[in-house]
RNA sequence: GGAGAAGUACUCAAGUGGCUGAAGAGGCGCCCCUGCUAAGGGUGUAGGUCGCGUAAGCGGCGCGAGGGUUCAAAUCCCUCCUUCUCCGCCA
């Protein structure tokens, strides 16, 4: 969410920085009279409170002399009438405002490359060497049918299509992974652990920019107003949410554990098979809370502890800049981080890291105080996934297989697996 | 699911219709005393948000949330949420 008084001042200049967001902004002209309309009803209704408070006062004194009042109860019953009718409409013209600054994207942050779809994203950086096969690589979930680790089919008639049940060794390395990447972070890049609800409520969803606008993307719990969680970043940024941090609190570090929920509305059709896109699938999470002048800086950092995940598991990969007609509805900044897969002969997105500035901490109230007596400012909000599970072990099967069709464990992976350096 | 109790400021807590934005205590700030500490005395401090204003400031809101009654609500009524206790059920 922007800043009501900000974009009042500085209309032009966001809406122009918006338009290459590739958004819908058509709404975006009402705010004007909106904005305008609110603050005439604020004043007029303050103003016959406040006369409302002083008669009430006067009331009381005459009443306790055992005075007459009646005169101005009865002017008071009236302005009471007319403050109804004021708050009635008040509230109806903060509503739509409130929809309105609810539906306006975050502004980009000036490095961000200007650019109108995933085109336009640049390579930040590269690592690792593509592995070279000597026979044709096959799909992960051809490596797996192998294996015998994990079953589409029999998950469709338990549940439906783009969910799987994990086997034997590919359950053991998933769960691996999880256990590695939450060490990795917690012991190694100071976060603390967290395993969060999956199931979130509304203004929990709200407060980190899923809704309003992205509701069916969501799935919804029938009877509750309740939704599965798409990510860890929210239930665990708004573990916060209306909280006033103190400034010792900060940076704030967490790292969670959670499956995620997705309903994929849009994509159908889209990597059908496989891991890639699962309507739930696992996600170890790296979310900050962070000063504002820090913000970018903690972006960098924790984009790097993301990809430490992927040089452990030397798995090549590379880190693009997203530009402003991919950023997505919240991120000020954000980089994709793609991971190498042999069978698409191409990299796919395996975190997603950005740096939300104040705008999802606007939306969920979080803020912190920089001194006892210092106005609470509001947080910057920052995540990163490290990494999604699903697509990780796809990477791992699909880069470390071998012509026989077992699969090498990575080495950091080993301590995990049991001792076991290959599955077979 | 059934039966009860409770939600007030950083914390504890008083307050059942009108000088209560809210007693008191703790905490926190400053000062004094005691050569440090422990203890004692004095004094100060109350959040947040919105509107008007360059500002000082003035005003509105506000006692879990949302409605309602009333000239006036922390205080009365309704709905919801959360916490606690007991019973039932259950991983």
């Amino acid at each position: 969410m922007l800043d009501l008084k900000y974009l009042r001042n500085n209309f032009d200049e966001v809406k122009n920085k918006l338009q290459n967001r590739g958004e819908d902004l058509s709404d975006l002209d009402t705010f004007g009279e909106l904005d305008e309309r609110r603050r005439e009803l604020i004043r007029e209704t303050e103003e016959l409170k406040a006369k409302r408070n002083e008669v009430s006062k006067d009331i009381s004194a005459l009443k306790k002399e055992k005075k007459d009042a009646d005169h101005l109860i009865t002017e008071m019953r009236e302005v009471g009438d007319r403050i109804k009718e004021l708050d009635t409409e008040l509230k109806e013209v903060e509503e739509r405002l409130e929809t309105l600054l609810l539906s306006i994207p975050n502004i980009p942050h000036e490095s961000v490359p200007v650019g109108s779809d995933e085109e336009d994203n640049q390579v930040a950086r590269e690592w690792g060497d593509i592995p070279e096969f000597s026979f044709e690589p096959k799909a992960h979930w051809d490596v797996a049918d192998h294996l015998d680790i994990l079953d589409f089919e029999r998950a469709s008639k338990v549940t439906g299509s783009r969910f799987t049940f994990y086997k034997k060794l590919g359950a053991r390395l998933e769960r691996a992974l999880m256990s590695f990447m939450m060490d990795l972070h917690a012991e190694e890049h100071d976060y603390e652990e967290m395993l969060p609800p999956y199931m979130i409520n509304r203004a929990s969803m709200t407060g980190t920019g899923q809704l309003p606008k992205f509701e069916e993307d969501a799935f919804k719990v029938e009877e509750w107003d309740y939704f599965l969680a798409p990510t860890a970043e929210v239930p665990v940024t708004n573990y916060h949410r209306e909280e006033i941090l103190s400034t010792e609190d900060l940076p704030r570090k967490y790292v969670a554990f959670s499956a995620c929920f997705r309903s994929e509305a849009g994509s159908a059709g889209r990597d059908t098979r496989g891991l890639i896109r699962q309507h739930q699938f696992n996600k170890v999470e790296l979310v900050q809370f962070v000063k504002p002048e820090e913000s970018y800086d903690a972006l960098e950092q924790l984009t790097g502890h993301a990809e430490k995940v992927l040089q452990l598991l030397k798995l090549p990969y590379r880190v693009m800049d997203m530009c402003t007609g991919d950023l997505g509805f919240t991120a000020a900044k954000k980089y994709d981080i793609e991971v190498w897969l042999p069978s698409y002969n191409t990299y796919r997105e395996i975190s997603s890291c950005s740096n939300f500035g104040d705008f999802q901490a606007r939306r969920a109230g979080i803020r912190f105080r920089r001194d006892q007596k210092g106005k609470p400012e509001f947080v910057h909000t920052l995540n990163g996934s490290g990494l999604a599970l699903g697509r990780t072990v796809a990477a791992i099967l699909e880069n470390y297989q071998k012509e026989d069709g077992s699969v090498v464990v990575p080495d950091v992976l080993r301590p995990y697996m049991g001792g076991k350096d290959v599955i077979q």
